[in-house]
DNA sequence: GAATTATGTCAATATTGCTGACTTATTTTC
DNA sequence: GAAAATAAGTCAGCAATATTGACATAATTC
């Protein structure tokens, strides 16, 4: 401990403490999103799609470029899942009352069925380690992952993500 | 319905904490991989390269079916990424010592440089978050991340990750 | 009125995943 | 020692999700 390893490294973050701080990462969201994955299939639908829900469903009245801006993909990647949720009456639009130009997104009872459905899963597994880790360990698990977050848009998506 | 609902509400854990629980893990891991992104366009790599790289280098020597049994993907999607890394000189195969049927995975020294190079990057990132965030933190983010991991892998994964 | 913005659409392409069928080499089992 | 099982590789085809670039329309802002 005295070594080499924590010279290297002055804030005595050890390469192999941060390596398995990275797997946990990756294993955790592994296994995260294949609960979705099993429903989706049913509907025909991927992950795109459930994402799309998601953050439709949490923010009732989302544009289409609020919405490109939190899954970081292109207006030409968005389009083909929204029309297809649009098709299946999972979503619709309306135009935007302060915006005529903007459509915001709203999902149907169908919609909310399906991403209440998902949601189920996904907040059981949540719920099942928030407990076993009990709440002290949640308080830091959020403190790390809004760390890993990209300035300059970490302070807004912890506003966000708070607001409701 | 008002099973599942119950099932993941036993502990007055409430629907926006589990929502901002998950919504935390989609941004984290989405800016988590943008970094590497980065690097691997250099070289005509996309994640799914840099994850072998990753558990080769972390694991030398791990057989094609280890390898699959930690990324969750066909042999046919391995092969792609595999081949690709071979041809370019980044991994190597040996037969193996013990039942020679298997292929035994290396990173070549240009695959080290690599894996290392862009390991950097993900662990400055890391080590930024948990300096931020300090070490009690550390310890629920892992407790809460383990816990997500499925069953009934969970175990082999903490000690493989551990063992280093 | 001109410039900018929000959205939508077209065509082409890349990456990453999938299935199913089959082969080869090797090890294990009976 | 023969039969069965296993590890790996390969082929052909397909699907989901992402990309870029170009262009169109409508509405807002300057």
């Amino acid at each position: 401990m005295t070594d080499l390893k924590s010279l290297a490294n002055p804030l005595f973050l050890r390469e192999d403490e941060l390596r398995q701080g990275i797997e946990l990462l990756f294993y955790a969201y592994r296994d995260f999103t294949r609960g979705p994955d099993e429903i989706l299939e049913r509907y025909g639908f991927g992950r795109a799609h459930h994402r799309a829900l998601h953050f439709i469903g949490g923010n009732p009245g989302i544009t289409v470029a609020e919405l490109l801006g939190i899954l970081r993909i292109t207006k030409q990647s968005l389009s083909r899942v929204l029309s297809a949720l649009i098709e299946g009456d999972f979503v619709r639009q309306q135009q935007g009352t302060r915006d005529r130009r903007q459509r915001q997104l709203f999902l149907t009872d169908r919609g909310k069925d399906l991403e209440h459905q998902i949601a189920m899963v996904q907040q059981a597994k949540v719920a099942q380690a928030y407990r076993e880790a009990g709440a002290e360990a949640v308080a830091g698990y959020r403190k790390v992952l809004a760390g890993l977050i990209d300035e300059p848009d970490r302070a807004a998506i912890l506003r966000a993500i708070q607001r409701r």
